[in-house]
DNA sequence: TAGATTGTTAATCGATTAACAATC
DNA sequence: TAGATTGTTAATCGATTAACAATC
């Protein structure tokens, strides 16, 4: 992986990737750009053209190796050890989050709980005691995470934000329907269903 | 709304009408394309290039009306009635958005839960009994609903997604990790929290 | 009127696609 | 070898940006 690669390459990568896993779990062992565009509903080209980026991935006239793919989209994205999350907010969204099973075998999971709410702090949720967000700050630091996923409501959603760039997280999952704020070195990406709603509201007929 | 509209911009309205939103609970009436685009990120430009798709929506030397702002993104976007949702799946995502408080003031309520497990057949979630997936089809085909969150497993979702096309559906807000094969008049947007963690993962350093 | 900001055109930039040589 | 499909170059397409005339 030499030099930059364009953001929009690297979005779809996960895409090859949850493609490439469920072929390979359907006993698969190669395929094809054209297989995987038709999943995806983008040229093969195209699929050509994005991983080339990082060396000869395939081979000319076979395809491409499932599982040797997958491991070189792993090391690529990261995600070769399990990555340590906190989750902030300890509502419907932070308790379905804790629960999601699909996590870990795709590099993730969820370690911390935090809220600001007395009645919940010290519960648990799937075995994770939810912790107080006062304490937040100290406890991110001292376990190194640098994944969080902000589940509070709108009006927090800023200040919590400055709190975990002081705790030295550095990508934030954001499903505060607002914008953050943060600095360069920072990321951030939105889940905001009201969003999708509405742009699937613009094709529908009447 | 002449022309052909790119899908990249009906993507942004949404997030236009976000800001907006936000900016008029704050008290405020006017805004700038350059108050818009340090919100989202975008150039000024750019904002004004896409709003202009649709009429000449500001007042030059002004800036924007952001009540009548919204007002027109809500037309343009097609909210200006709030549409009945499905939410198909009654595990804890689909029981964390029939509670979100979120939907109804931009545009959507969930009417109907659907769920194949007997267990919680009958049950309610925030008011809603949760019906048999036995019935959806002609339950939805009955409400005239349009839109559908889906919220099964991977394995289940093609499909269900079979039934949703047949019940009418036309717009599909899709949870599972798996690409849905639908006809070209059914529209679908995905959310895998674990597609944009995995994304976020390649900017993370070590 | 002067100042400000939109709406819009033209230029730039970047992403996608077509096409084919390389090669398994 | 012949057939197939990748990797890659060049062409195309579309989106973003710069710049400025229009106009409030």
């Amino acid at each position: 992986m030499p030099q930059d690669i364009p953001e929009i390459i690297i979005g779809r990568l996960p895409l090859y990737l949850r493609v490439l896993t469920r072929l390979e779990k359907q006993g698969q062992e190669f395929t094809l750009s054209k297989e995987l565009g038709e999943a995806l509903n983008l040229s093969p080209a195209q699929i050509r053209k994005d991983l080339s980026q990082f060396g000869e991935l395939g081979t000319r006239g076979q395809g491409y190796q499932i599982g040797f793919l997958i491991e070189k989209l792993r090391q690529i994205l990261k995600l070769e050890e399990i990555r340590d999350m906190a989750v902030i907010g300890g509502g419907d969204v932070g308790h379905a989050l804790a629960r999601y099973e699909g996590f870990t075998n795709r590099g993730f999971q969820v370690t911390n709980i935090f809220d600001s709410d007395p009645g919940k702090i010290g519960s648990r949720m799937t075995g994770i005691v939810v912790q107080s967000s006062a304490d937040m700050i100290q406890v991110l630091r001292e376990n190194n995470i640098k994944v969080a996923i902000l589940t509070t409501p709108a009006e927090s959603a800023q200040g919590v934000t400055e709190q975990l760039v002081e705790a030295g997280v550095k990508a934030i999952l954001n499903y505060a329907p607002i914008e953050l704020k943060v600095p360069p070195d920072v990321h951030v990406e939105h889940i905001d269903p009201a969003v999708y709603l509405q742009k699937l509201s613009y094709y529908l007929e009447e």
